[in-house]
DNA sequence: CTGTTGACCAGTG
DNA sequence: ACACTGGCCAACA
């Protein structure tokens, strides 16, 4: 039905629409909570090929809190402004800050989201 | 078909 | 703080 065709990529997807507003999750911690562990590098390459259009693929950023899009660029912008208007701050400058204050703003699943993954 | 690239990342020095 | 390594593997040239 869809364009994302593998399994791998609809597990990422559905583990990132769980993710709630106001929090952000890493690469490696997407794949890892899609049940695909090492894999941060494909979690990258779906958010970058697949159809994001519905889902919440501004709270996803590098395990640094780096944004990876490229700094200064509309995504980059667009992203950015995002989650500043969930609340999410960012460490330094807070006009040209590209990096999220993880220990703040880290999703971090309690049981009751880990039972929601259980049925992608 | 082979070779390179990359919205990644933890480990090591 | 910074540089480099190895793992990972689909997309692309």
């Amino acid at each position: 039905m869809s364009l994302n065709s593998s399994q791998a990529e609809r597990q990422i997807l559905a583990v990132l629409a769980h993710v709630p507003a106001g929090k952000v999750v890493s690469y490696g911690q997407l794949a890892d909570l899609a049940g695909l562990p090492r894999r941060a590098r494909l979690a990258g390459r779906v958010l970058r090929t697949a159809d994001t259009r519905h889902l919440p693929w501004h709270r996803v950023v590098a395990a640094s809190g780096q944004l990876s899009l490229v700094k200064g660029s509309a995504p980059w912008l667009e992203q950015r402004q995002r989650l500043l208007s969930e609340g999410v701050r960012f460490k330094g400058n807070p006009l040209s800050g590209n990096t999220v204050i993880m220990a703040q703003y880290q999703w971090q699943p309690d049981l009751a989201q880990l039972l929601i993954l259980l049925d992608y």
